[in-house]
DNA sequence: TACTGATAGTCAGTATACTGAGTAAATCCT
DNA sequence: AGGATTTACTCAGTATACTGACTATCAGTA
């Protein structure tokens, strides 16, 4: 029987639960309260303002049940506002408060912080390696999982 | 700003997902019911039979609110029993029924069948290359997170 | 032996992620 | 135009993972 270790599922599993750990450090000692997952989708909503729950989900390859949850507790905490689309009645469009750009610009030194904790044990070229090799194996399975990632449809 | 394609977090958390993902796909077309956790709680009990839940806890790296779940699910499946350790009142010895042998070794081509999946986009030697570096990042940081790898204490 | 601290396990609460189902609205297509 | 299909979102239910708190027990020590 093949060890733990040989198992990619495994150690994605493992590195994935230390670099939140990490995260969540990093950003609580930085005196913020932001998840890796509201921050991202935080991150890809100020590159792409206006677009909707569907398009920002697309976009970080998340589930759209998940991103429901994501966006209440952004919502919640006055980082974001949904409102209604004026173009699709069924879909909410996203708008980052001043507190919300704010609040992102503070966070990142902390979130750039914990990248490099994660990576402590690399070198600088393995660690362009191990990004690399990362993006490989994930684009050619990306189409597997329920929330593929999706590139920003330029707006019709 | 930096994209989230260069943070080993979120590449992590997308990797981690679809693994999640094909796991599933390939362990139900292979007519089982068993989650990644619960399969890696499986196979590292039966390579350390009589364990408790700690030490199971260690092996795999879990948290001990964590396994207490799993474990309740695995024996609700019959897939193994909680028994009061002899040496320890507070502890609760873990062994695998013969069903649960059975399913474990039946399960397994599906496991391996899904770890090659997860990796096609890699071609052999970029495999070991990935592999190698998840163990070295992985290993810098273990006792980050709540609930580090430890390794199985022989008994006293 | 009593005291202290550490350990094993559980529980309540919160945050991802998923399956599957359902509603409402947009789009396609003839 | 009208029916079929697709899309946007939500909800209920389940499974990881965590924080923090709690009980019971064990182990070390004065």
């Amino acid at each position: 029987m093949r060890d733990n270790n040989d198992m990619p599922g495994h150690l994605a599993r493992r590195f994935q639960q230390i670099a939140v750990a990490i995260f969540h450090a990093e950003v609580e000692a930085a005196g913020y309260d932001l998840t890796p997952v509201q921050y991202a989708a935080l991150a890809a909503l100020q590159q792409n303002p206006g677009i909707d729950q569907a398009t920002l989900a697309g976009l970080i390859a998340y589930d759209r049940t998940t991103i429901t949850g994501v966006i209440d507790r952004l919502v919640q905490k006055r980082l974001l506002v949904r409102m209604a689309s004026a173009r699709d009645r069924r879909a909410n469009v996203l708008e980052m408060t001043d507190y919300g750009h704010a609040t992102l610009e503070g966070v990142v030194p902390a979130v750039e912080a914990a990248q490099k904790v994660m990576l402590r044990g690399l070198t600088a070229e393995e660690t362009t390696q191990f990004l690399e090799l990362f993006r490989k194996a994930i684009s050619a399975v990306n189409d597997l999982s329920r929330a593929p990632l999706k590139t920003a449809a330029r707006d019709a």
